[in-house]
Formats: C-alpha cells, structure tokens, sequence
DNA sequence: TCTGGGGTCCTAGGACCC
DNA sequence: TCTGGGGTCCTAGGACCC
C-alpha cells in the first residue's frame, strides 16, 4: 500500500501557524513579486478567488472581503516541510518527498502489523500520523491510503473533499475503490491536464470511473502513449511506479534551475547581465548542496508576454554542453552564462525575466582530468583556468553565506550597478512577508 | 502600472553508424 | 538509379505536476 500525505493549503497553513489569529479567516499567499494567488484557505475559496489569478485583478475583492494577503516566504516553508518530512521519515519504512507540501509513503506489509498496536490497522495508523504531523508541526493534512500511487493521490483528493471522512481514506476493498473512483471527475485524476480532460469529456468520460474502464489501447492512443496506459492501470488497482525514497530528507534533482520575472522591465543589458550572474549564482548553490556538477548549461531572457505591442517569440535561449567538461564552480558557469547570454540579448529590446538551467548532473569525478580534452575556445581556456585556480574557493564561499546569510560574498558580476529604492532593479515586489520565525533569529516570536 | 517558479517524463524526428 | 534494417544519441517540444 502507498500513502499519500498532502498539507492542506500549505503556505496559507504555514503562516497561520505563526500567527493564529488569521485562523478561520479569508488568508491568501501571492506568488513571487506579488504576482498571482498561489495558496488559499478554504474561506477564500468560498469567495471565489481562484488558484493562480494575479493579484492586481483580484485585489478589490480581497479589501471588500478583508482578505489577509502575504506575500511567499520561502525560507519559512521550506522549514516548516522539512520538519513534515523528518516525522514521516521516523514513523515509515521509505518516504518519497513529492513537493514541498506532498509525500508519498510506503506503507507495505504494515496492516498486519499495525493491527496489534492500534487495533484498526493501517487507517488507524493513518489518522496517527495525522494528528501527530498537526501535534508536532501545526500543520493540518489529509492522507490516502491505496495499492497505486494514482489511486492514493484519489483517495487523498476525496478525503479532503469529504470532512467526515477525518483526513483519512483507505481504498482497502473493491467496493471502496469503485466509491471513491465515482467522486472524481476526470479532469482532477493525477496526470489528465487540461488537453487531455478536454479530449475525455469529448469522448464522453466524465469521472475516475469512466477513465478506469477504458481499453489499454485506446489510453496509449488518447493520452500520450505509455503515459497514458500506465495511468489506467494505476487506476484499476495495478501498481506501474514504486516509491522513491528521498535520502536524508532531501530532493535529489535532475536539473536545477533559477528564473525571475524582474521587478521591472530592463533593457540596460547590464542589468540583464548582473541578474542573470544572480539566478546563475543561486542556481549553482543549489547544485554543490545537492553533491554535483553540471555539464549543460541552458540561459535564457523572455519579453512581456502580456504585451500585444510586442511580436512573438517571447523568449530566446542558448545551451552549451560545457567544453571544459562538468563543473560547479559558480565562476566558471557565470563565465559561460555571460557568453551564452550575449548570444540572445538583442539590442533595443526590453526583458521581462530571465532564468538559468543546469542540467546533466552528475557527482563530481575523483581524479584530475583538466587539460586533458581541453578546448582551443578561449572561453574554455579561461574558464578551466579559473576553476584550477584556488579549487577549495566554493566551499569557503558557501560557508560564509550560510553562516551570514545568502549574498554576504558574491561575484562581482552578479552586483547590481544601481539600486532602485535599496534593491537590485530585477528584483521584484514582496510588500506583506512575514518573518522568518524559524530560521532567522530577529525574526523569533516573543511571548509575553 | 501590476500576470510565479521549479520540476518530470515522453515522443518524434534528425543525424549518424554498421 | 534503385535500394534495407536496425541501432544510438541528441534535441525540441508537448503535456503534466505542485
């Protein structure tokens, strides 16, 4: 059997854990520069508002309603799934970490053996684990319990629809199973998106249960090949994906990457340039907390979208598979960013965001193989000569920025050459954070 | 004026090889 | 001029997820 533990409006539940006093009121938490609506609590879902809306089209019906708007603070979510997550860790044979805010559990050959201790089983288990994340974390869940891990996401979705159900379901026996699959229509079955509901409904199925009867080939043919067959038979009862146990509590990615849409349009390329070395500085820190280097490098800028005066593509990138062979080295990568990124930048015009990617990960080799295959491309020879120099340089540089905090030594690339009301001009709006009650000291609660 | 950010997996098609 | 079958690797793009 799989578990599927979901917090419930997380980042709303995260701040309100904080601050109690928004409990059982309208409380929404807007994306990155105060863009969109990215989490709700149930009474601002009775009003209306809907996941992902911007907030500037909204933000009269959240003052008519007195809605409490934050804006996102990561390092506080961050911190409070982590802590999720090392209690699952404890209490279960393999956790695999889905999302910030979602895991699954291997709950295998545990009915049998829970029974002795809670009597009813594996859903007892359930509803302890429940109340325990809540007792140790405040954060309030819903778990799902089924053979598959489509069928434990549908059991998840259900127990949250249904409050009488107390957070948890268990798809233990057919007849549940064939219940459950009655409750959910198609378009909120894991992995139908909105292409494929709208081909779904098309054909005439409208619920789980409707999709659960389809012929293999006819779900190949539907839904985007073995994606699609593989769906199906999950929801008939068939396991088609193990569990993935997270290591130690943390996510190993296969590619890492950091983008912002600016606080500000920016045509200095300048300013493209120096944000660009910062999402490229973040990104490459991410890579050495994972243990890896990267062998592929992808840049790119976008303009305004939203726009009509401005003609598609949006968006130009570049990718390199690194001459110099893999690296972590935030120099290095920056160096080739920085050539990457004069690839695209056009003058005249004005960019909206721009991200950097890493990909082809892999652990850093034992052995020197510098030099060896090295490139006549100068880029490259400047770059394997950075790196070369002074090897131990990330680490120290990583220290220093987790013991003073992220930013204290950057590269000089990556500083702003203005500052516009103390901020870099591609940094965006964040006018309601909270603190950071639990992983920055001035930001600690008092209690009087 | 203001519209997020970070991922995964799969398929198709081209280049190249024997 | 006609003309095979199989394999690998890479990239771009689509669809989905939270």
């Amino acid at each position: 059997m799989f578990g599927l533990l979901d917090c419930n409006n997380f980042y709303v539940s995260c701040e309100r854990v904080f601050q109690p006093r928004f409990e059982g009121r309208p409380v929404v938490v807007l994306s990155n520069n105060d863009g969109c609506i990215i989490s709700r609590s149930a009474e601002a879902k009775a009003l209306g508002l809907a996941m992902g809306a911007p907030y500037f089209q909204v933000k009269d019906v959240l003052r008519q309603h007195g809605v409490q708007v934050f804006s996102s603070n990561y390092a506080l979510y961050g911190d409070m799934s982590r802590r999720v997550m090392w209690y699952l860790g404890q209490v279960t044979p393999g956790v695999e970490i889905y999302s910030i805010d979602e895991a699954f559990l291997d709950l295998h050959g545990l009915d049998q053996y829970m029974q002795p201790y809670l009597g009813g089983g594996l859903e007892a288990f359930a509803h302890t684990i429940r109340a325990n994340v809540k007792a140790r974390t405040g954060i309030p869940t819903c778990l799902g319990v089924a053979p598959t891990k489509t069928l434990a996401k549908l059991a998840n979705r259900v127990a949250k629809k249904n409050p009488d159900l107390g957070g948890v379901l268990y798809l233990d026996s057919a007849e549940r199973r064939a219940w459950a699959l009655e409750q959910v229509a198609v378009s909120d079955v894991w992995g139908i998106g909105r292409q494929y509901a709208q081909k779904l409904t098309a054909a005439g199925i409208d619920s789980a249960a409707d999709l659960a009867k389809v012929s293999e080939a006819w779900a190949r043919k539907m839904l985007g090949g073995v994606v699609g067959a593989r769906l199906v038979r999950e929801l008939q009862g068939y396991p088609c994906s193990g569990l993935h146990p997270s290591e130690d509590g943390t996510l190993s990615r296969q590619s890492i990457s950091c983008s912002r849409t600016f606080g500000r349009p920016l045509t200095a390329h300048n300013d493209v340039r120096a944000a660009v070395a910062s999402f490229l500085t973040r990104a490459a820190e991410k890579l050495r907390a994972q243990g890896d280097q990267a062998y592929v490098l992808t840049v790119y800028v976008q303009k305004n979208r939203f726009d009509p005066k401005v003609p598609p593509p949006y968006s130009r990138s570049a990718t390199l598979t690194l001459p110099g062979g893999p690296s972590a080295d935030t120099r290095v990568l920056a160096q080739y960013a920085g050539h990457l990124l004069s690839k695209i930048l056009e003058p005249g015009c004005t960019y909206h965001k721009a991200g950097v990617v890493l990909d082809g990960l892999e652990p850093p080799t034992t052995g020197q193989q510098l030099g060896l295959f090295a490139p006549a491309a100068p880029v490259a020879e400047a770059a394997a000569k950075v790196s070369a120099d002074r090897p131990q340089l990330m680490t120290t540089l990583d220290g220093l920025n987790a013991r003073f905090g992220r930013g204290t030594v950057r590269l000089g690339s990556a500083v702003p050459t203005t500052l516009i009301g103390g901020r870099a001009p591609w940094q965006g709006q964040a006018q309601w954070q909270s603190g950071a009650f639990t992983t920055r000291l001035e930001d600690l609660l008092t209690v009087s």
